[in-house]
DNA sequence: GTCGATGTTTAGCCCATGCTAAATTTGCGG
DNA sequence: CCGCAAATTTAGCATGGGCTAAACATCGAC
């Protein structure tokens, strides 16, 4: 049985992730798509989460207002320091996620698709469960 | 590295699973009480989410127009058999959340918290990889 | 039966996140 | 330089999910 406690604060918990979500995401998505092709623009995020470029120019908008990210108008988006932090590290805790459950047993495409509905929602102590699980299932003649 | 992939799908499961997470941590809530008590009112939930009981009210509507809930003016609130089938699996789900990241060595509190946030997210794939490490990890001697 | 406490509903507000349509800007081809 | 395509922005709308204040219903105490 699913040990008693106090569910509002969970829930409040719950709520306040979905808030930052989206942003990591993101910031995420913003690092990678910058990495890749030297700078970022609201169609490569249209494209890459499926939304109008509308809703992503408002999204980003929002990253601005909260610091994450800066842009001109007409411009490319870029992060700030604050928002590469949280892009470093939203990425290593994505990783540690997604290896986890391929260490798991399960495939690649779920691992992927898990992985992203997950990640934000891993405690720093369960993150740090699944590094150890990653380690120790890891032998070292493991390509 | 993680797999590359199509993101806009994985990011439109998201989007979907949100919308669904609420309703099923509600009708979970309904059942819970329901067990309980007995019934199932709206101050309840409020209470049990930390959320006004206003919040409840409309929440609840919307059960209720989906066809997972119903409940007549200033009565208790229950579930339709398939509102009853939505809890039971999630219920279900839950525990097997639970008590794996219990067997993977997290904190009971720690396993509470994150198993709320994540048990929205698994998909059955994942679902099995992680009964399978339960009964994996349970020996005979445990309690 | 009335009153007050408690619970529910309604009205009205906010913000986040999605959309389409239309206006605007940019930037490239000619 | 002109014009068109692509990208961005603005305007306006919907839904979900949060709130307070105020109206209304229920129920137990008296």
């Amino acid at each position: 049985m699913v040990k008693s406690h106090d569910h509002s604060q969970s829930h409040r918990r719950v709520r306040a992730d979905h808030a930052t979500e989206l942003a990591e995401d993101y910031v995420e998505a913003i690092d990678d798509i910058c990495r890749e092709s030297g700078s970022c623009r609201a169609v490569d995020l249209a494209r890459r989460f499926g939304v109008s470029n509308v809703t992503v120019t408002r999204t980003v908008s929002r990253l601005v207002r909260d610091g994450y990210a800066q842009t001109e108008p007409y411009g490319p988006i870029e992060l700030t320091p604050k928002g590469k932090r949280v892009a470093e590290h939203a990425r290593a805790r994505h990783q540690i996620v997604y290896r986890f459950l391929l260490s798991l047993g399960v495939s690649e495409k779920t691992a992927s698709v898990d992985s992203e509905g997950i990640e934000h929602h891993v405690s720093r102590e369960t993150l740090h469960a699944m590094q150890r699980f990653i380690d120790h299932t890891a032998r070292p003649s493991d390509g």
